[in-house]
DNA sequence: CAGGATCCTAAACGATACTG
DNA sequence: CAGTATCGTTTAGGATCCTG
């Protein structure tokens, strides 16, 4: 069963949701957006749009691996987030522009400052790995 | 245009993360850990376990929704990855608890970051949903 | 109580073909 | 070029049973 925005959301939970813990309820909308921004190509795409404005193609170049197919929809996601705004140009050949919006740069630059600290960190998780086998 | 970045973004500048090697690339080993981290529950788990120490059930009651196998799957992954330490008392009936690496806590507020950020502007995301439709 | 083993469904994903 | 549509595969995830 789909799980879809409420249309309005109401005021009597607001206080609620500003209090920590409450993105545990399973009803929570915050869930669907983190499911977006946290999905496998979310991630990719948002902190690849970081560097500015991309064309389809330019960001399936960029994000390595990924399909047309999934990179299609998961645009679509994050445009219906209100994350990223798309310009399509009526030229043939077609010519499509994805840029972040502001909330766009802000939850991108959280993504990225996850992405960077693993970066940054991987040796010391892969070292973290191989001790972790000789402890129990 | 308000480019706001976190100061530790521009710690890894661009020829650092061409050095260490690119997330953009499919073969990066971080995302295998991003791929833990940024997972359906695993977000979740951090975030839960940035309060304490906890039991193997009062996570499962924490993190609503979650099945047994998920949560355990995702301690190990998790685990596996150096974030999570688990303490088994030999004891019958079983206790177990887990609790955050210094590691784990390090990115478990990455995450909490994130989350964080999407529950405070949830409505502002709900917003531009609605004038993403009435523009088009 | 903690979690392994098993089975199963739903969802994610990829490849390809096709179209404006 | 930027998608959509369709299909087949793979994986995530849930339910249940079982054991130490």
């Amino acid at each position: 069963m789909k799980n879809q925005h409420p249309p309005v959301l109401q005021a009597a939970s607001l206080a609620e949701r500003f209090e920590r813990g409450d993105l545990f309820a399973a009803q929570c909308p915050s869930r669907e957006v983190l499911k977006h921004v946290t999905s496998r190509w979310g991630v990719l795409v948002l902190v690849a749009l970081l560097a500015g404005t991309h064309r389809f193609s330019d960001l399936r170049r960029k994000v390595n691996g990924i399909s047309e197919k999934m990179l299609a929809q998961t645009l679509q996601w994050l445009e219906s987030d209100g994350f990223v705004q798309r310009i399509a140009f009526p030229v043939m050949p077609p010519h499509v522009e994805y840029t972040l919006t502001p909330l766009g740069l802000d939850i991108a630059g959280k993504v990225e400052a996850l992405t960077d600290w693993i970066e940054v960190n991987i040796l010391q998780i892969s070292a973290a790995q191989q001790s972790s086998l000789s402890q129990a």
